[in-house]
DNA sequence: CAGTAATCGAGACGGTACGTCCCGTCTTTAT
DNA sequence: ATAAAGACGGGACGTACCGTCTCGATTACTG
């Protein structure tokens, strides 16, 4: 093989085999194909030929890039916007800021049903684990962001365990989710908040 | 309740339908077989057919019972042992007791591995929620005993809204143990405990 | 205990032992029954439980008379009609006579669907032989009756193959009605005995 | 005929769709697990997973191909081979040729026990009756040949109805074989055959 | 007239085949 | 080499039916 063309120039082309290389267009269609599912019908009755037909796409292009349907659906799932970190003011009032955004992913899809069966293959699926906790991690990233403010200002003690105070706060909501069906409007929230941050020494409660 | 009259055992007996009676021993062996394989292997590899080999029982027997898998599943589930409620001296020490029944609880077969699945289902599954949440309910009863006592001995205020306690208490657990793994362990538990009785108002926080 | 009624009287009646006695109607309910719903649907869609059901009986007291499903396939279908014969003149009007009355029962139920199912089960199974063949002979009776009074009349000679002579005229009709469908008509049929009656040596043909 | 087109060899080349082919290996396998099976054991205990087991095969491709288990049944027993027709000088001698041959067919895997269950499914079902029939033509074509050959060399009148005398010949056969088990026998055959062609006016009877 | 015993309707039981469904892989032709 | 199409082996699902069994309730004969 002979390759004289200059290093830069080679660095700068995306490093190719040969043969076709593979459609952008369908990955992209069968990813939302996938959402539209999850959407529309309960979990266990998504099908990846189903995927597939709606996609115009092929089960081999599926699986030639997620080695099995679980691996689809996290990424189709990871999709969901993240929420925004904005300064509402107090910590108080950024929580509750959060709050509303998520309730208000809630009722759009891709829809929340997702969650709970990547939790439960997540339980039996190493594999899958390795993918699905960094990315419940990134997650956290935004309520970690609104602690720290809230210790710059003072409205928390600077020793504040955040992980645990993030642990609190996600799972009641979690809690009341999937598990035990329960308030989770502002009002109710905002009683909790108040609870929790008391417990964590915040000023003002 | 006093319950003097004589003829109330006679009126205890069961009434029966014509036809021959549903084996309590069969129904027994199943439920006994689906929560061996469930310690045994995955969830997934739960196989109607294994369970009624395995219970000397009939395809057919189960499904008389339940109509799908993961109804026979909850079932076999629900056999866990509950909690038992016992007076350690304090609100900390009663919570902590549980807590310690809890994780011995978790290494023991019937695995925690369904948890995950059932509450999967669940999401999707209205017939499945209508079983399962009582069971839930069910299963906050210790908690709930034990916060009352605390009401009672002073240590909580009379007000106390135990409901969003135990969702408290609970959510933290379940979050990390199936969506973030995080540790359980009692130096954790009580560092979060301390942060939410706190936040209860409790006595000496 | 005074038994003084003379022996006579006691033989008369049927020797019956202990125990409840089987029930006359049911057991007609049931022949009716089974024979209706041979009528009705494909064979294959007979269910003991159906007969059951649509007798007002119990499996039970099915089992109890047949061991089997065919056994009482069979004796329902045994309850077929014979066919009568009678004196039309001459052997061709007497042959004609009887499959006139034999096509007016294939068009009236039991079906004649029954028949090809038996015969299949008889192939296999010995013991179904044994009440199906004594039966299909009953079955030839009226024609070796019609062939033997034609050579009293010396419409056929003495020495005539009697069996040989009643299975063609059974095999050509079996034959077009299960094997190859075929014209079974009276005209047709004419045509046919014409042949077999001049190849046994009929006088007049 | 003669080919001499070059191109016709191209010509033929199968235009196929998109996608894997059937395999015609599969194919193959199954069909001769399926006879094979039917030749072993009786018919009712052929189960379409040991057909498929036996011809490591999956139940899907069997299904694919054949919408029910009779249908399978009724390809596989297409497989037997069909009689040759020899000239052996005369009616009488070509008739009991090809019985002779029918005979021994008989005494050899797939067991002709599978015949009656097909005529009995073919009662009633429709769809099955479409695909047996044409077979069960196809199964007269070598009778036909042997009596136009005797029509030809002045054995039987021109005017013959063939059809007629076919079914004639098969209706004995199947009578004795599946209904009144009888003499089937080559002497018995002659006998018979004796009648019949005389009764059809051939030549020397 | 009480006791015994077989039968009855009802329906559950163990067993087993059916035909459907889906997974993840493989094989074809066309780009 | 990848694409679409769709067949492949494997194996679980839930349904159906068979012939047996266990109930409580009858219905005769027996003692």
């Amino acid at each position: 093989m002979n390759k004289t063309r200059p290093a830069a120039a080679a660095a700068v082309r995306v490093r190719r085999g040969p043969g076709r290389p593979r459609s952008k267009r369908s990955e992209e269609a069968i990813l939302r194909a996938a959402s539209a599912l999850l959407a529309d019908e309960r979990y266990a009755s998504l099908t990846v030929s189903k995927v597939a037909k709606r996609a115009r796409a092929s089960k081999s292009t599926i699986y030639r890039r997620w080695p099995t349907k679980e691996h689809l659906v996290i990424e189709a799932f990871n999709r969901w916007p993240a929420l925004t970190v904005r300064d509402r003011g107090s910590l108080m009032a950024d929580l509750l800021d959060l709050h509303r955004q998520f309730l208000r992913l809630l009722h759009r899809p891709p829809s929340n049903a997702i969650m709970p069966t990547l939790v439960a293959e997540r339980a039996h699926n190493p594999a899958l684990a390795a993918v699905f906790d960094p990315l419940m991690q990134r997650r956290r990233q935004p309520m970690r962001a609104v602690l720290e403010r809230a210790i710059e200002r003072g409205e928390l003690p600077r020793h504040t365990d955040l992980e645990l105070a993030i642990d609190a706060l996600m799972g009641l909501v979690v809690l009341r989710m999937y598990f035990v069906p329960g308030n989770l409007g502002l009002p109710a929230m905002r009683e909790y908040l108040a609870v929790l941050l008391r417990g964590l020494g915040a000023r003002g409660y």
